[in-house]
DNA sequence: GTCTATAGCGGGATAGAC
DNA sequence: GTCTATCCCGCTATAGAC
């Protein structure tokens, strides 16, 4: 018996891989169609517009980001080392698996500020803010546990640690002339390393 | 007396702000030509086409990131703590002033990595190696004065610790509603508190 | 050197037959 | 729902008058 074809599931998968590696403007409806094993009429039938399955595309990649953190820092049973350890393991693993999400974000936020900030704020809203996490590095300064840093800069720098390498990675790849399985290596050992690293830094 | 104009010159500027704002595919050479008051036949009678100018363009940032870095890392006068604290204050100003080159460069290396590749081989080949950095490395852990990291990993992380927030500017400014001053105020602040983030992480 | 006009192509979107 | 054909636009590049 045939297994029943999806094809908007199909139409959804070919459009995450077109526009996560090429971005909005270099992506093509016809390659999305291409990808999908469907022709361009149909691809309009299914979804109106390209800026339709776009924004699902985006939304999806930004809401997986955003919620991976989230959680995490708003966990309060976790203490700051814990919660650092698990951020930077998860955010590495995830930008292994999913390597074009970092710039593709980054790159639709620069072409389309406004609109693409909307969407953003969307997805965050219904989510519980980092003060938990702001308190526990206010809590532990003054136990003397860790030098002083704000929340901002501590996430910003967690954050600059477990994505820059990924999205730099094509970069890296390039100069070094690093097989993948040594690269693959290299990453792997870094999810101990990145963690120490910072907390090294905070940590008296 | 007029001063006479530089056709080639305003082209060049022009192609800069349009290639690293938009990169080679949004970037239309009737953006340029717009950009440099000149029409668009002119633009093509100076440059004989899009991939001349782009390269132009390309060759000039990548070389500006490279000599920043690999200047001070072979410098064998400075030491380590030192170097960390040039690189991170220069590396800081630099992507506040010119806020599109990082994503510029990655970008087309993702688009085009063979190619793209070559051309920053050719930008390298002449500079000296980072030997001098890494020896610094391994003497200073010798003595005890710091943890062991590998060149390559410390130097990864001081680059994604400037880089990646410059990079990620327009996604933090749409998220915080921070004003342009206190952004430019964190990022000052920051000269100093990458630096210390990083030399806390790896001194004993 | 400078300009207007246009060739030639690839893109998003849709009409209309089946 | 599915397909072919086509509209219309914006892009790079160039021809050709001045």
């Amino acid at each position: 018996m045939q297994k029943t074809r999806n094809v908007e599931q199909d139409i959804i998968d070919a459009a995450r891989k077109v526009f996560q590696m090429n971005g909005f403007k270099e992506a093509t409806m016809r390659d999305i169609a291409n990808e999908a094993n469907i022709n361009l009429a149909m691809l309009h039938y299914y979804f109106r517009s390209k800026d339709n399955l776009f924004y699902m595309i985006f939304d999806e990649a930004f809401g997986l980001l955003y919620e991976k953190i989230a959680h995490i820092l708003s966990d309060d049973k976790l203490d700051i080392f814990e919660k650092i350890r698990i951020i930077v393991s998860e955010y590495i693993t995830f930008f292994n698996i999913n390597p074009h999400i970092p710039l593709f974000i980054v790159r639709e936020v620069i072409r389309n500020p406004e609109k693409i900030g909307e969407r953003m704020k969307v997805s965050i809203n219904p989510i519980p803010t980092f003060k938990t996490f702001s308190d526990q590095i206010q809590e532990q300064y003054e136990k003397g546990v860790i030098r002083q840093i704000s929340a901002f800069s501590l996430i910003l720098n967690i954050i600059s640690l477990c994505v820059f390498p990924a999205l730099a990675k094509s970069v890296v790849n390039q100069l070094s002339g690093l097989t993948e399985i040594e690269m693959e290596a290299i990453s792997e050992n870094r999810k101990k390393e990145v963690a120490d690293f910072i907390i090294n830094s905070i940590r008296i």
